[in-house]
DNA sequence: GTCCGATCGTTTGCATACCTATGATCCTCT
DNA sequence: AGAGGATCATAGGTATGCAAACGATCGGAC
């Protein structure tokens, strides 16, 4: 009879559940390694954040774009992209003006800066998704980004 | 000559770069989706947090940690684990006790309240990853597990 | 025994991220 | 036209998450 040297009082209530198994503790690790690297690899061209980089990169691609729209395809909340736009916004890379059509809302289009900045900065975003995904080979990345659409679109 | 109507004037300065397909976007979905998940499903246990159930877990399976330890084990930085402690400790779940080899270290034990929450929060916590994995298949799970594993773990 | 680098816990500051509530505005139905 | 529900942006509150700096303590080298 052997006994577990990390076995604690606890080890009968918790069957065989294991959190570092589980598909919530492995996708917070993989965003952590994933933040990391970003934030290395993106401090050469500004220094922007993963999510002020989607939110400029959406801007750009459009044209202009409202908030709360932007928000939608960059999958943030109402609340979440008002601060994000607030920062970018404040680094100059954005600015807002009101739209004509609806006196609610803020349409927001890229300054000069922010398409300057925008080269660069995806240049980065492209070496950082490789590194990120450095630990897998061609087969499993495909894979992966294949399981993740499907994960987080239900 | 078609012209695509969301092409704006940043399009040339992107190529091909689509923010949606990258493993960043992808992963920060699929978290959003198990945290609402795991917000629903958690709800009935008591409404603990992600990161604080994994928390209370491993405090539960070793007997005692250092809160230092711990971090380590559910990858959360010391700042970030000692607001999760405390807030543990805040509904009674968690007790600090001085550590009589160390006296920097806080070693923390799981209360009575602490142990008898587990049991029903694990149970959620195995619906909550069924659910989350609801979307792929039983291959599709592991080979995603694997994925992951392979990704946060370099 | 003492100094010195390393570790433990904490605090502060910043950035996500979401909930709820609120005021302003829009839009539809009557 | 006017009422009522929906939408836009914002504000406040809570919870992660990490970097940097701090005091307290530990450990080993001398």
């Amino acid at each position: 009879m052997t006994r577990r040297a990390t076995a604690g009082p606890g080890h009968a209530v918790l069957g065989d559940y294991l959190v570092e198994e589980q598909v919530g503790f492995l996708l917070r690790r993989a965003q952590q390694r994933h933040a990391a690297i970003f934030q290395d690899g993106m401090h050469a061209a500004g220094g922007l954040t993963a999510t002020q980089f989607t939110a400029l990169v959406k801007i750009v691609e459009l044209g202009q774009v409202t908030q709360n729209l932007l928000g939608r395809l960059t999958a943030m909340d109402p609340a979440t992209i008002q601060g994000v736009v607030r920062r970018l916004a404040a680094r100059g890379l954005v600015r807002r003006q009101p739209d004509p059509m609806d006196r609610r809302a803020a349409v927001l289009v890229a300054t000069p800066a922010g398409l300057d900045a925008v080269r660069p900065a995806v240049a980065c975003a492209r070496a950082i998704t490789t590194a990120t995904l450095q630990p897998l080979d061609a087969g499993e990345r495909r894979a992966l980004l294949a399981l993740l659409r499907k994960l987080g679109n239900p």
